[in-house]
DNA sequence: GCGGATGGTTATTGACAATAACAATATCAT
DNA sequence: ATGATATTGTTATTGTCAATAACCATCCGC
């Protein structure tokens, strides 16, 4: 019955992307990360001048967004801020922080291969240019 | 800055999927349907056994989350239900129901050759297929 | 120095999925 | 045929996540 729908790029796409961001959530869970999480270690990595605004923009979160998921962090441990100037502040990580970045790199890495070997060699290496395709235009 | 996520294939998913889902939504927008509203109008088209759990089966909505979705698709006449036994009932399209399921097929499918479109030819036949695979297996 | 843009924040809203519980009914095994 | 089990539809509640509006303080260009 699903036949109507599942040659549908759409309907693939959003039911590939959901089933990829439970699976990624539930690996995460186990260092204590959500996915937007991880993505602000990853992203913040050996910077020391990127600001909440900033990552906002980078990950496409607004910034009212990024107070409570970097609250987390805060509190967490994992980040901490510095002031650059009278208004702005930059988000850096902790020891801490690097220490579970790594193994969020790590998890999600290990992750991405096991994605990529569930597709046949053939299409394999058209995913990647064909989501981009998708998502910068938009 | 961004580059360290770019190339990522869980992180061009969920993007793509993000900014497809947006694009999607404004469009049926217009023929005030959501994007899980107007999968159930395409799902039952031409059926007249298929029950909400049957529905939410395929789609993957828990049953629990198919009574308000069925119900906004009633009170806007779009579907109703007709008993099959003492339990079940089927879902079933309007006169109403089948329009608006013309126009939301029309929609989508104009939508997701706009979509492929974006992507190179040499890209774009191995979307769907890669897509699949990451799917189904999960 | 002033006006407009930007950064950080609060509070609120809505879409959507997940969970638990329940009553009624159907199905299956014996 | 009956009794255990599974299924259907439903209510209610929770959590995650994104979007919007408003606010103040500060920065920047002219």
């Amino acid at each position: 019955m699903t036949d109507i729908l599942r040659q549908r790029p759409g309907y693939a796409l959003r039911r590939a992307a959901n089933a990829m961001m439970g699976e990624l959530s539930r690996r995460l869970a186990t260092i204590d990360l959500r996915i937007a999480e991880a993505s602000v270690l990853l992203l913040v990595d050996r910077r020391d001048d990127v600001t909440a605004s900033e990552i906002g923009r980078v990950l496409d979160i607004q910034r009212a967004n990024m107070v409570p998921l970097l609250g987390r962090l805060e509190v967490a441990g994992l980040i901490e801020r510095k002031p650059i100037d009278g208004k702005s502040q930059a988000v850096l990580l902790t020891a801490l922080g690097h220490q579970r970045r790594a193994e969020a790199d790590a998890i999600t890495t290990t992750f991405e291969d096991d994605l990529l070997a569930r597709i046949a060699p053939e299409h394999r290496d058209h995913l990647v240019p064909a989501l981009g395709a998708l998502w910068r235009a938009d």
